[in-house]
RNA sequence: GCCUGCAUGGCUCAGUCGGUGAGAGCGCCGCACUCAUAAUGCGGAGGUCCCAGGUUCGAGUCCUGGUGCAGGUACCA
């Protein structure tokens, strides 16, 4: 499985919108190669955008030290998310990526075209469009600007997308986002401008082969990374041999992937991705996080507060698959708490602590058959039930389903330990359920990887071994 | 304007191909328990499934219209 996250630009530091999207792809490439499946996962950064520049230039600083310096931001997210991606691209650093895109370039030129385009051109937002006024309500009263641009047949690709994606070969998730492109598909395309002057762009990101005066438009250029990050054997191993594709992307861009990026590939000749899965937003407090109106979100702020775990489950615990999930501090305080510390800490807690008090601390024979067809029975099955479920789930690119798949366990346990009550039993059928108990959190631990690395290597430690290590609360209360 | 999506108990949301009396968690009330991080379990109250039509033996679940909200409308994860 080779999976991908957007590029994101770095005119600022990632926020956690962004956090949201990486953190999904490291619970897909996790899953998979827990499951024995060859992963890549790659993120990176599109440093060729023309917002950089114009953030270091209201910096005042050189545009490569701004973007040196806010990539390192997103690289950076690493630890404190506990990502665990392969690769990370710069484009504007990775050695292959400028080659890359010139060879693409050229392998599309069948499709593109010189053509003078005259459009309004909004200064405030440094972008052409097709009527009036700006819709982001810029003062300045939109220039009609004529500019010569090389331009791509898109609409040439109406009909195989709609094919492709209609018939599900190139899959778009949710499936309310596939009817979105099919829809706007069904409405036909224009051909799409894909280069810039390079006076426009300040001279910034990859120009034109063959014409020095334009730089290829930044979304070709990002959009080239899937591609051009894998160098050599790798762009034959998981670009043309590996079926399965993944690239997740917030709904604000879906068109660039799921029409622009196919059509660039179909022209180039090359295979294209497997799955597009989309994401929507999270909001802070009711408002749209935006790098622009300072409304945001620092994750790492976030993590450094409250703990990786915390920042990690809510991101996959509470946010719906449709529809933009509202973040506050207290929704995501009041969820570890709830799942965290009340759950999966307190249950692991309770079972080491009775088998230290009644076992002192180990077991001498396994779960018999008895306790697991009785009061336990419950249990073994929602235990062994719940690997199958977490598979099905993330399948769908449901990831709310399938952390409840885990969460089920602790439920079911919890309410064994009430019905079993192993402290008012005899010795030996105390022990056959506590070993039942000791077995769900070991399972617990081994579901729970994908979405809590650390925390289940936690809980892993707490329940493994030949005697069990004295109980420690696995998880702190972040409220009250 | 156009396009798309959403609208289920106080809050956050599940509800697959239309089919037995509409669900979960949180919050609230009560009970139980004491192994546990004042944790856990059980039970209860609480909903005209946005409105109006329609299709159907039967619709939260399909169709039409309306209302409200959100997003997109071509360089925002």
């Amino acid at each position: 499985m080779y999976v991908t996250t957007t590029i994101p630009y770095v005119n600022a530091r990632p926020h956690l919108g962004f956090a949201l999207e990486i953190v999904q792809a490291d619970v897909l490439a996790r899953h998979h190669r827990r499951r024995g499946e060859p992963v890549r996962f790659q993120t990176g950064t599109d440093d060729n955008s023309l917002k950089n520049v114009l953030a270091a230039e209201a910096e005042g600083v050189p545009v490569r030290e701004l973007v040196d310096r806010n990539a390192a931001a997103f690289e950076a997210l690493r630890e404190p998310l506990e990502l665990s991606f392969d690769s990370f691209v710069r484009t504007s650093r990775h050695p292959g990526h400028r080659a890359g895109v010139e060879r693409i370039w050229k392998a599309v030129s069948h499709d593109l075209y010189r053509r003078s385009y005259e459009g309004l051109y909004c200064v405030g937002c440094e972008q052409f469009y097709p009527e009036g006024p700006c819709p982001d309500g810029h003062e300045a009263p939109l220039q009609r600007v004529a500019e010569e641009n090389w331009f791509f047949r898109l609409s040439r690709y109406r009909d195989p997308l709609l094919d492709l994606i209609g018939s599900g070969r190139l899959r778009v998730e949710p499936a309310a986002r596939r009817n979105e492109v099919l829809a706007f598909l069904r409405g036909g395309l224009d051909d799409l401008s894909v280069s810039r002057s390079a006076a426009r762009a300040r001279g910034w990101g990859i120009p034109v082969p063959g014409d020095p005066d334009q730089v290829v438009y930044v979304w070709w250029d990002a959009l080239a990374n899937y591609v051009t990050a894998l160098e050599d054997d790798d762009h034959e191993r998981w670009w043309v041999r590996e079926p399965r594709k993944i690239h997740l992307v917030g709904k604000g861009v879906i068109r660039f992937h799921a029409v622009h990026w196919p059509a660039m590939l179909l022209s180039a000749g090359l295979p294209l991705p497997s799955d597009i899965v989309v994401h929507d937003y999270v909001t802070a407090g009711g408002r749209k996080i935006s790098k622009s109106s300072g409304v945001t979100v620092d994750p790492v702020a976030l993590v450094r507060a409250y703990g990786a775990d915390a920042v990690r489950w809510w991101l996959l615990r509470e946010v719906p698959r449709v529809g933009d999930a509202d973040f506050t501090e207290e929704r995501l305080v009041a969820r570890a708490d709830e799942d965290l510390a009340n759950g999966i800490g307190n249950l692991v807690n309770r079972v080491v602590t009775m088998v230290h008090r009644f076992q002192d601390g180990h077991l001498t024979r396994p779960a018999g058959d008895a306790e697991a067809g009785g009061a336990g029975r419950d249990l073994v099955d929602v235990t062994r039930r719940a690997g199958r479920l977490v598979d099905a789930a993330l399948e769908d690119y449901d990831f709310r389903r399938a952390v409840a798949a885990v969460q089920a366990i602790v439920e079911a346990a919890n309410a064994y330990v009430e019905r079993a009550r192993p402290w008012g039993r005899p010795p030996a059928e105390r022990e056959a359920s506590l070993a039942v108990l000791v077995a769900a959190c070991r399972e617990l631990a081994v579901q729970l990887e994908p979405f809590l690395p650390s925390a289940a290597a936690r809980v892993a430690a707490a329940v493994g071994g030949e005697r069990l290590p004295a109980p420690r609360p696995l998880f702190p209360r972040l409220g009250r």
